[in-house]
DNA sequence: CGGACACCATGG
DNA sequence: CATGGTGTCC
């Protein structure tokens, strides 16, 4: 394979600990790297070199991912993200894999959302969430990925009545099954060892009838059923011409065009696939859609928002999710932190959920019950969350609609290329005197 | 339109 | 027996 290129990236800005295994793309392989059972004892050596400033945070785990044509890898140290591809075998010339390996780093650019500035949105919610506050610093680098719609809205089908772990096992599955291999690699944990990578399946691929009764077998359920007629139906109603041979189909291509559309036409869209109800579809148009204002409303957010956040609960040990209490939360939440609403609630809640359960405090900010009045009861146990053709969505007063600004945070810097190697190898060299 | 329930598999 | 819901039937 190749050469490891390097970015400069503040861990602030984005962790991929915690964004690529937080429940927004369960595709992701996660990779323990072998850990140099070293420790840069001082007084060894010149630090002061560019690989020593590396060494200040070794890279612990490999990120893979399959894409249509490569498989990206990625790494990540106190200051900077490693990335590198692999191409299946008509290995490019050096001078093609230069060529592409700009376009992954376009890729992962766009994927992370580099743009947006996530310190600053740190410190605008901050200003305004004194829950945000206090809990800001234990999840640093927390922000949307900009995901592959149709990608998206299978993996999100699957989501219901469901948990990460086993989605990751279902889309992982799903990707073995219905796509062709795209190449193999050997297992960074243990190199003797080698995975094939499947990039995700393109809606053709899924829309066929024999397709149900395979993801049964596979473990999808009543999803099965959900996942094959979505496929179909995204296929048979935007496909024109025989598939173009393109690294994307029609169907996929439209779905994305959404992206263009606005909140409540894309949201619209996407609820007339089965298996897509409210909650499934904020999360598409949040993770995939560029509707970063949006606050999907599980059921525990709800019972977050009404315990911190001030919102009524009504419970009674259980609580059905009813569209207009999804529409008073996804309200709420909204106006308290802005225009990237969609990305706080990410922040607060798809990383570490249990930090809450010992959180009793006081609403942040003085929030009033908003006027429908229910029977108020003790919040327990909270069951479903409902889902219901869009709504305007009216935000209450927002406080203070903070825009932020795009500032350019990351130097891409192709300082040196690393070696393929993993870091912890140039450790162990470094230290028995820098010879291979 | 609010409420009840089935749906499927896995883990506590 | 509950789970990061949705579809369907009252």
């Amino acid at each position: 394979m190749a050469l490891f290129q390097q970015l400069r990236v503040s861990p602030a800005q984005v962790s991929l600990a915690a964004v690529l295994k937080c429940g927004q793309s369960f595709r992701w392989s996660i990779f323990p790297l072998p850990t140099p059972e070293t420790k840069p004892e001082a007084g060894q050596g010149s630090l002061d070199t560019p690989l020593a400033d590396a060494l200040k945070g070794v890279p612990t785990h490999e990120y893979r991912l399959c894409l249509k044509d490569r498989v990206v890898c990625l790494q990540q140290s106190s200051d900077t993200l490693f990335y590198r591809s692999a191409f299946p075998d008509p290995q490019p010339s050096p001078a093609q894999r230069a060529e592409k390996e700009v376009e992954t780093l376009a890729w992962i650019r766009d994927y992370f959302q580099m743009d947006v500035d996530l310190e600053d949105l740190y410190a605008q919610w901050a200003l305004q969430d004194k829950v945000f506050a206090k809990f800001q610093d234990r999840f640093k680098g927390i922000r949307i990925l900009r995901q592959d719609p149709w990608e998206n809205l299978v993996s999100f089908i699957c989501s219901s009545n469901n948990n990460i772990s086993r989605i990751t096992k279902m889309v992982h599955n799903l990707c073995k099954q219905f796509s062709p291999p795209l190449l193999s690699l050997p297992d960074p944990s243990d190199p003797s060892q080698t995975n094939t990578y499947h990039p995700f399946p393109p809606p053709s691929l899924l829309a066929t009838p024999d397709v149900t009764g395979t993801l049964r077998t596979l473990g999808f359920g009543y999803r099965a059923d959900y996942i094959q007629r979505t496929a179909k139906m995204l296929f048979d109603t935007h496909t024109a011409a025989p598939l173009s041979s393109g690294l994307r189909e029609p169907s996929e291509v439209w779905l994305s065009g959404l992206r263009l559309q606005d909140t409540s036409k894309a949201r619209e869209e996407l609820l007339k696939f089965v298996g897509v109800g409210r909650k499934v579809a904020d999360c598409i148009l949040l993770m995939s859609l560029d509707k970063k204002e949006v606050v999907p409303v599980d059921t525990h957010v709800y019972q977050i928002a009404v315990k911190h956040y001030g919102l009524k609960g009504s419970s009674g040990g259980k609580v059905t999710m009813t569209p207009k209490l999804y529409d008073e939360v996804n309200a709420r939440l909204q106006s308290l932190w802005g225009d990237y609403a969609g990305w706080a609630h990410s922040v607060l809640f798809t990383a570490d959920l249990k930090i809450f359960s010992t959180y009793g405090l006081e609403s942040s900010s003085p929030v009033k019950v908003q006027s429908t009045s229910k029977k108020a009861k003790k919040a327990k146990a909270i069951t479903a969350v409902m889902g219901e053709p869009m709504s305007p969505l009216t935000p209450l007063p927002s406080p203070t609609q903070t825009p932020v600004k795009r500032k350019l945070e990351v130097v891409e810097t192709v300082l040196e290329t690393t070696e393929l190697t993993t870091l912890a190898e140039r450790i162990k060299r470094r230290k028995r005197g820098g010879k291979p």
